[in-house]
DNA sequence: ATGAAAGCGCTAACAA
DNA sequence: TTGTTAGCGCTTTCAT
């Protein structure tokens, strides 16, 4: 573990001579070409069909392994018209719900033989053009947007580029999406809770600028109002997507409507910190207060969180087939996946009086 | 909100002629340069300074913006030998810890005019030689690997490259790094609890082939020893990143040693399992039984965790901007960054017998 | 099946 | 300053 056995480890990187074959420079068609007495353009194709092929093809793909040859892929590309790569733009990576759907779209896409980059755009207008942009100079032959804005402004003028693109989580117009359908899973939500026989319910509300946000909340309320359950304004907040968000929302609440029996967060992390800001006001979630929140996160089930379970992993890989049916031309129609009720120990009754 | 108003939405990208100066096809340097009636050098030249310049080149500039041109960076990378992207491989972005690093890393690099393609590795071998590669044929202009393992062999191979790198977050061998100083900062953990007049102690001890876990947890026991505290290996687990595994590890523990009164976990998510482990055992943790964690993540805060701040977002530009110190040959020295404790609500004395 | 030749869009000598 | 020329490494006609 000691660096003293690997006396060259310190060593600043430097051109040097290599064994075997190689001589000097970088490992080009033309070096294989040569070694092997034969044209480029034939080391070229006997490349391209990774297997099976004659005996000269495959003389020249021993010598390619033995040289470590690399393909560079900027001069590929530069012939081709086609980069390999797909843009993939979220809201940010230090959500987890994104995180989750880029590491399925990653996946999905190397199993495709592409390769993924991804932007953290913030849900910054001006950062989301910026980094289209860029992906548009690497000349990506696709994007996927995980940072879609109800108001169009931006899938507008993606659309205006003329590349090839979905959504995913967030929906907006009626460009092609994978998302879940997310006013279901906020009907679930209202149901169990007025199920459980709450009627005094706090919603966090989430991005004002995110259909997963709106719908959520809109199907919790919708579900409550069809039973004859009203949720006041006052016992509604606005939240961002961690922990400390919802903490605040709930505290907020807390001193409107301390009469409230139960809370849905229409994300994880909102709902964990609304189970903290509970806690601290004395009350136990699970026994004095009811919580629902959404997405089944990782930590969800360790903090015996009652949710709705989103597939996100399905719908990374489902809208990175989904985009390369928009590539190939084919036609392709939106999907929204099935939310799930995942009842865990922060469901309980309303406490009897 | 529907696409009624917006009937272009769901039509197939399609080549079709734009308004202005542009015909057809994707806008070059040679589009701009008949335009302008200048060479497609002159362009490319006026391009470059992106502000000032003379007559010409203000004009140049005004055609290239009207016609909506976009530098071929493939083009531009072939000629060039630089692609202008640096390579960033981690453990796994849904580790917030790794996500927090990317996103320092990003805005870094952008603000230097590079691009950043992250890949994860899921710490497996395989896996991080295939995407080494794969940045290779991207010819990136250099590595930040954040996901290197204790032993060389991953670390060496990419040395051998000879391709620029940086290692941050871990470190290995004694290859250029911006790491936190992590023995410290089990040291400043592990002398908290003996402060707080706690000898038996439980330690989950994180991920063995990460220098992070291995150096917290180290520094932690030895601490204690000076104190003439031991702790016994039926006190200790070693465990994953996220809250499930410090759950079930936590009750592992409280199965063998029920006695304990303290617990220190590598990292927060560790440390938020065993606080729920705990509570499912009856044991209010801040009150019954101290919890220590580290990194300080955001939902630590919400969570009242005791924990050790590691300055993720230094790290990450730091190791940015040594790596175009590698980049342009300048000589660099590995950092440690400082950890600080956070004391917040789950420390507590051991309970009075 | 292989070779020859051209060219993707850009930049960096060099020349004027 | 601007134009000329050449070529980065690859793929893809076309001809053999």
């Amino acid at each position: 573990m000691d660096a003293s056995d690997n006396p060259d480890s310190a060593k600043p990187p430097a051109r040097s001579p290599r064994a075997g074959y190689r001589t000097t420079g970088p490992v080009t068609l033309r070096t294989i070409a040569e070694q092997a007495g034969v044209h480029p353009s034939t080391v070229s194709r006997a490349l391209k069909r990774s297997a099976g092929g004659d005996e000269t093809a495959r003389r020249i793909r021993e010598i390619a392994a033995e040289l470590g040859y690399r393909p560079d892929a900027a001069a590929a590309s530069l012939r081709t018209r086609r980069s390999g790569a797909v843009g993939v733009l979220v809201h940010r990576l230090t959500d987890v719900v994104q995180a989750i759907l880029f590491e399925a779209i990653e996946q999905t896409v190397l199993e495709l033989g592409y390769q993924a980059i991804v932007a953290n755009t913030y849900d910054d207008p001006d950062e989301q053009q910026r980094r289209v942009e860029l992906m548009l100079a690497r000349r990506v032959d696709g994007l996927i947007l995980a940072d879609a804005h109800t108001d169009l402004t931006y899938v507008d003028w993606v659309d205006s580029l003329e590349i090839p693109f979905v959504l995913v989580n967030r929906h907006a117009g009626d460009y092609p999406s994978v998302t879940l359908d997310d006013y279901l899973g906020g009907r679930l939500a209202g149901s169990h809770l007025a199920d459980l026989g709450h009627s005094r319910i706090a919603v966090l509300g989430g991005l004002p600028h995110s259909s997963a946000s709106t719908e959520r909340a809109a199907g919790c309320l919708n579900a409550l109002r069809e039973r004859g359950i009203e949720v006041d304004d006052d016992a509604v907040e606005t939240t961002g997507l961690d922990a400390s968000t919802g903490r605040e929302g709930m505290r907020r609440i807390l001193d409107r409507r301390p009469d409230i029996t139960a809370v849905f967060a229409v994300n994880d992390f909102d709902a964990l910190g609304a189970v903290i800001a509970l806690r601290e006001g004395g009350r136990e979630p699970g026994a004095d207060v009811a919580v629902v929140g959404f997405n089944d996160v990782p930590v969800a089930e360790a903090a015996q969180l009652t949710t709705v379970r989103s597939p996100h992993a399905t719908m990374g890989s489902a809208a990175t087939r989904m985009l390369m049916d928009v590539i190939d031309g084919r036609h392709v129609q939106s999907m929204r996946l099935s939310p799930e009720l995942i009842v865990r120990a922060t469901s309980c009754p309303p406490p009897s009086p």
